[in-house]
DNA sequence: CAGATTTTGACAACCATTTTCATTCCGACG
DNA sequence: CGTCGGAATGAAAATGGTTGTCAAAATCTG
């Protein structure tokens, strides 16, 4: 029953970078999977649900997914240039968040924190040949 | 020419959270103003721009904007229950967010970081009655 | 194997946002 | 004044990611 669940699973875990459900539909089928878009969409709800992957929203509103490592709490450093994506843990950032919440007498706090940059590849003198 | 966009603006200033387009638009149309969504979406544009407001994702993908005090970099503490949002600096949070990036061979970090919790008022002791 | 249950996926429906395009404003200029 | 031209406006249509519908297919159960 969680066939096309793993297979979608799969498909994210080759990737390094956030994917969209589009992208994954559109490489799965590329592959030759027989797959429909609505499952795709199912799968990956049900993952993130799960917490096997972790999604955020590109600035247009895009749901992008991604297969972690780890499935301990953590945050994404993420090259804006080619989507490369590292797993960053960040203590400080938990302690602040909390801090800053109580501190207005807010409680239940959680946060949503990520990192973009330009990653050393991205970044290298950019050929013109 | 920036009559419209100075009423948009003023319609959000004169709120503590987050609001929609769609909800600015209503607010708009029932104090009696006469305009239209798609000039609400411009004007929200454009101030977004001009850093005149701050922008951000909803969970359900939907571009919420706010008027804030300051115009120098900030972030949110927002009630998950009814909106209400507090400014928050975090010199803490943006070393961390440099220092995290540049030992990954990042450059140009940037971050967007935002804290949810439950306000003061909303986790009061429920009245049944 | 029949019947119940779940999963699947083609397609239609949603809905926030954008685009299109005709109209209205408004200042510049004759 | 009158009108020409560009900017702003907004109603309506288009877009596009995502979700809902529903019948067919796969899987389970006894």
């Amino acid at each position: 029953m969680t066939t096309r669940r793993d297979a979608v699973h799969d498909t994210l875990r080759q990737s390094e970078s956030f994917r969209s459900a589009q992208d994954v539909y559109a490489e799965m089928r590329l592959h030759g999977a027989k797959i429909g878009l609505t499952t795709v969409y199912r799968a990956l709800q049900a993952l993130a649900d799960k917490g096997s992957v972790d999604v955020l929203r590109t600035d247009d509103g895009e749901s992008v997914y991604r297969a972690c490592a780890t499935d301990t709490h953590h945050h994404h450093l993420v090259c804006r240039r080619c989507g490369r994506t590292v797993e960053v843990a960040g203590p400080a950032v938990e302690r602040w968040a909390e801090t800053v919440g109580s501190e207005h007498g807010f409680t239940e706090i959680t946060h949503t924190v990520e990192v973009f940059g330009t990653c050393s590849t991205c970044s290298a003198p950019a050929k013109t040949s």
